[in-house]
DNA sequence: TACATAGCATAGCTGTGCTATGTTTTGGTG
DNA sequence: CACCAAAACATAGCACAGCTATGCTATGTA
């Protein structure tokens, strides 16, 4: 006997180009099959069995991939002084994640919200936990507020929106309610009104072109 | 020739029959296929072609209906003295419209938002513009106040809340913030802070049982 | 060098939406 | 009332979906 023989060893590349493919796929609008996803690589649709379990594998990974790109792009946020405006920031880039990849995005909220790794959703969520985290201790914000609370409703506020607008019902511009939903949420929070107006108009950069 | 010849017509109440199967069967988890669909009923799958065009045609359908529930169940809020009230309330209606029909609701906002009858989503955010539109009148609003934006407004966040929890993010007592968000934008619109608190709480009645 | 193992390619399975075709029913017309 | 075009209907079969079964091949350790 060879007890301890593992043999052929799988290929991470294949896993990221199918993915990424995947991607592609979506932004493209060609409909993602699975002879159609393998079509154009080098491999063979057992590959998606390998590397998924199946088709319902990998489209949980997408979503995966996601919430990775958007980790990525709110990592990008620096902390500044204005712990209001950087929470501006974080859901201004929120949306323009949404508007940059609208079909992954409605993707990542697809059916059972089924995800390989739960945590990566919470994560994102933490970047605005922290923010309201630090305007509460730099007192902008009322001293009982809870962090997880104010960034929930600020991420419920910018997914009504951006998701309204990336299935259809309203059009782009909508979006350009978003500041002032931010101050009005950030005012009943206890932020002094004209601060926050400005603090969320500093944060609120319209970056929002599409690619 | 027999030029004005009609011939044999359709009976509407296959048309319903679909309809109604359709959402019980999404109701109860069933997957919606051609031959499931037809399946226990006396039509064959032709019938699906005859009066919808297809299975996207049911679909798109099957979206109609669930404004016209929607829709159904807006009418039932009687407009009051107190147009915050009603708006609050009406807001309410459309969450527990929402958490009744989970998966008929994120049918209703899935892919293009394709609709036999536009006019149908129109309508139904046409009660919101209306109490708006009497709270700007009664002064409890700036008179600046847009009442189509407002209306917009408070659908987006009400959208936003019961999507993320009916998709999964959330757990459902997250809907609770709901009368924190709408007494937030309503204030910011121009309504008195202690008078807008006790309309909101005034139209919200936590109905919001499942069944 | 030998070989157990896991990746891989191919072919074929079931189930999907849809279409083609022949049959039946219907209701306006002479 | 009989006629018959037209539309609804039932059935069978098509292309394509995801998936599985089955050998073949590559590989890393003993």
């Amino acid at each position: 006997m060879y007890p301890g023989v593992v043999a052929r060893r799988r290929d991470p590349a294949v896993r990221t180009q199918l993915i990424e493919r995947a991607a592609h796929m979506l932004r493209t609008r060609e409909p993602i099959t699975l002879r159609s996803l393998v079509a154009g690589t080098s491999v063979s649709t057992m590959a998606v069995y390998t590397y998924f379990g199946g088709m319902d594998g990998m489209w949980k990974a997408l979503r995966q991939e996601g919430f990775t790109r958007l980790g990525t792009r709110l990592a990008q946020i620096t902390p500044s002084a204005d712990p209001v405006r950087d929470l501006t920031a974080l859901v201004t880039a929120y949306l323009g994640n949404a508007l940059d990849h609208p079909d992954l995005y409605r993707v990542m909220f697809d059916a059972n919200f089924d995800l390989e790794d739960a945590q990566a959703a919470d994560d994102t969520l933490e970047y605005l936990v922290q923010a309201a985290e630090r305007g509460r201790r730099a007192g902008r914000y009322r001293a009982d507020t809870n962090p997880l609370e104010l960034a929930t409703q600020s991420w419920a506020v910018a997914h009504g929106l951006v998701s309204l607008v990336a299935t259809g019902p309203l059009p782009r511009p909508t979006l350009a309610h978003c500041p002032l939903l931010l101050t009005a949420l950030f005012t009943a929070t206890g932020d002094d009104p004209d601060r926050c107006r400005q603090s969320v108009e500093q944060g609120w950069q319209p970056g929002l072109a599409d690619d």
